[in-house]
DNA sequence: ACCATTATTTAACTTTTGGTCAATAAGTCC
DNA sequence: GGACTTATTGACCAAAAGTTAAATAATGGT
């Protein structure tokens, strides 16, 4: 019985119409078929977590799931793939030209750079894989932390600065990162309640909503973060 | 081979020292025994997620995993329990005495009441079991999320609006809810880097820095929100 | 039309793991 | 010390799930 219910697009089976009963099976090319399985995957493992049985993921793609193994080696070499693919697609080096563009000032900055990191981020599949990942190895949210760390964290304590009119360049303080983070941590969780929670996110009407949300929050920070750093 | 490296604490096998061969079994009390499984329960459970093994859980605690059926039915019903005992034991119905105690400024409640609920609300234990929780099943977190949004947003809405000098007691608004919430989940978000992302939090030397964290944030909450909300 | 290639399936194997049950033995009461 | 209770274990089962190997059948080339 390989047609369940659950298996909405079976793309191997399509010609299963009306009168045609064979399910004359469909071949693909090596490259389309893996491109297809790793997207099925993404969104298979972020919604039931690694443990997710390939079984269940064969039968949503119209496959046994032995053909999984033509492709992948092994289901940890799949979800490492995964891991790879959600994570270097997903973030983007104009974040930090962008916080580089000397054209705008540090307030366009914050707003342009957490309405789209929150637009790219806080997606369904991201929050979620990302969260697996690090309750179980820390592969994936170990590397994410450090372009963190090392690419965006700087850069907007440099901002943070300008706006505050402070111009020194030192080694950002512990008070500083922590100070941040705040602002960060309640953009991400902003996708936690969304995305694991399943808590309804308040505001979720109007569609620009959303990004009067974040605005109002990096107003809150530069705002404080003047009376607090100078 | 019952003893493996990862075993540290085998209550069961206390006298396998010297000379002394026999394992000679232990036999607890019902209460204590099902009190000490529980205990460890949460632990693992929290370390390893839901899927956790058995065999495993009673490997440190010295017993076989039979033994576990003696006290609790099922694995399931042991992760309810485990869940039971996390949630009610962590949370405060002081909170609200807190924060309705008319001897405070909104100033200090929302100071105390922070700096208390970071205290017990961001361990090790209940971060992770909350988010394996989200992450599954929304059995636990949906309840936790009841309590907050029932018992502690229209308080500290409130608290926020006294602070910003109004006196209004109309249904809080969205944006003020949305604002609150990033004070909220910024605060949480030091619970996710220290026991998911197993980040170090920046500023973790003094024992009393992590206290001036939460008052910066709350200070920036309460100082922004008198410009926003007036 | 035939052949080679390889995508795909079928069948089977193995390990893991939640769960059951009868046997064993530690403590207690007399 | 013997009997009774029950905490504890060892052997076992069945289903789940990762993995392998051989058989089958599309597809492209000649």
């Amino acid at each position: 019985m390989r047609f369940t219910e659950d298996s909405v697009t079976s793309p191997n089976t399509a010609e299963i119409s009306e009168g045609s009963m064979a399910p004359t099976r469909k071949r693909m090319g090596t490259a389309e078929r893996k491109r297809q399985i790793l997207d099925s995957a993404i969104q298979f493992f972020a919604r039931n977590g690694i443990d997710g049985q390939l079984r269940n993921l064969s039968k949503e793609l119209g496959i046994t799931h032995t053909l999984l193994y033509h492709y992948f080696p092994t289901k940890d070499a799949l979800i490492q793939e995964v891991y790879k693919e959600v994570f270097e697609s997903r973030w983007k080096p104009e974040w930090e030209d962008l916080l580089d563009d000397d054209s705008l000032t540090p307030e366009e900055k914050f707003n342009a750079f957490y309405l789209d990191y929150s637009n790219t981020v806080l997606t369904y599949d991201f929050v979620r894989i990302l969260i697996f990942s690090g309750l179980s190895d820390h592969s994936i949210s170990d590397r994410f932390f450090e372009l963190l760390r090392t690419r965006l964290l700087p850069r907007l304590i440099r901002e943070t600065r300008k706006y505050c009119g402070r111009s020194d360049t030192s080694k950002p303080t512990q008070r500083e990162l922590e100070f941040l983070m705040g602002l960060h941590g309640g953009v991400f969780y902003i996708g936690m309640r969304r995305w694991i929670y399943g808590q309804a996110i308040y505001a979720a009407e109007s569609p620009n909503t959303e990004q009067e949300i974040i605005r109002d929050r990096v107003q809150s920070y530069l705002h404080s973060a003047k009376s607090l750093f100078t």
